[in-house]
DNA sequence: AATAAGGTAGACAGACTTGTATACTTTTGT
DNA sequence: ACAAAAGTATACAAGTCTGTCTACCTTATT
């Protein structure tokens, strides 16, 4: 693996992440990098090669960096605090491999490349899906009422606080949504 | 209010909401509505004016399309429920006014212009606001932990069903989830 | 019937985009 | 030391995009 293909994936990934990908091009990429054209095209076919490229590198980081972060819970109360507790972390900017918080990597290039048979859309159904794998792997009892529902609140604390912020609030708020469908399985 | 001006705003809308903004240039919209690119441009000052417009047509639709699937609603409970039956029409494309199902436009919208300050990223938080607001007023007395649920729920079936479909499933685990919260209230 | 407003058609300017080609330089492994 | 691999710099082809311009046509209203 070249030091050059690891450095314009890092730099097209925090391009693309933040400023979305359709509005940046593969000279910006190269400007930013101080990498040249030839070398680029040499390591990937298209700029959909370096978009999926990144998109793997994003996955690959978050799961890592989420997986740490429960991997001390052994029940489904700690889950809950765990799992809201490093997205806490997350929009405040203080997780530090995944940057600063511009929402789900994923979802925005969802949005981007709405069609559903493409490649892109694809990947970021297969991400979602792992996360919600690393949920119930950690869990020491399957409970799938409790994983969809950490995944439904988990999305929609992402686009919340992504458009409105009052990060803190929303986090509170999942929190205790979470617990009270706990609550009612019993 | 011109004829021709409604028919770009009513194009213009169903191919940036279906295929996203980026990737519909002016032209397409031209060529789908017939009209000329000369009345275009006596319209509206820029391709980002007919996207304001664009944002501000399906505002209004939508608000008003919820507003009347929840004008029947005297309690909690009732909210619960005409919120999600709602959605659930929508994700199966039984909506009429809102058109086939492809995520929310405004949600889509902000990861396209990501720009904080932009116009366009302005007009989707108060969109969402406004969606806040509605349900407020139909509620008979104030229950802010209701509402933020039910908006936070929206967004998260919203994102869900738009990556991995499963429409069904996620509305009654929206449904379940809200009652868990309303359950856990008293 | 005349005039103003609004519309059509399409060429085109200028600025972007991705990806290729040419010619040269640096790095690295044996 | 030297050959192969990898990288630089930059021009350019071919396409996209938005927005302007010219020239002509239709439709109301007075």
């Amino acid at each position: 693996m070249s030091q050059k293909r690891q450095l314009l994936i890092d730099t097209a990934l925090e391009l693309f992440y933040q400023q979305g990908i359709n509005s940046i091009g593969i000279n910006e990429v190269l400007k930013q990098s101080g990498v040249a054209k030839r070398t680029l095209y040499s390591h990937f076919d298209s700029k959909e090669a370096l978009i999926l490229a990144a998109l793997e590198q994003r996955h690959q980081v978050f799961i890592s960096w989420f997986s740490q972060q429960i991997s001390q819970v052994s029940n489904a109360n700690e889950m809950i605090e765990a799992v809201f507790d490093a997205l806490a972390s997350w929009f405040n900017g203080c997780a530090e491999p995944l940057g600063a918080f511009k929402g789900c990597f994923f979802i925005n290039t969802s949005a981007e490349f709405s069609d559903q048979n493409s490649a892109t859309f694809h990947f970021c159904q297969a991400h979602k899906q792992a996360i919600k794998t690393a949920i119930n792997t950690q869990l020491p009892t399957i409970n799938a009422e409790l994983v969809d529902t950490l995944c439904l609140l988990k999305e929609g604390a992402i686009v919340s606080v992504q458009l409105l912020g009052n990060a803190t609030y929303v986090i509170a708020l999942s929190k205790r949504n979470a617990k009270a469908v706990m609550a009612s399985l019993n």
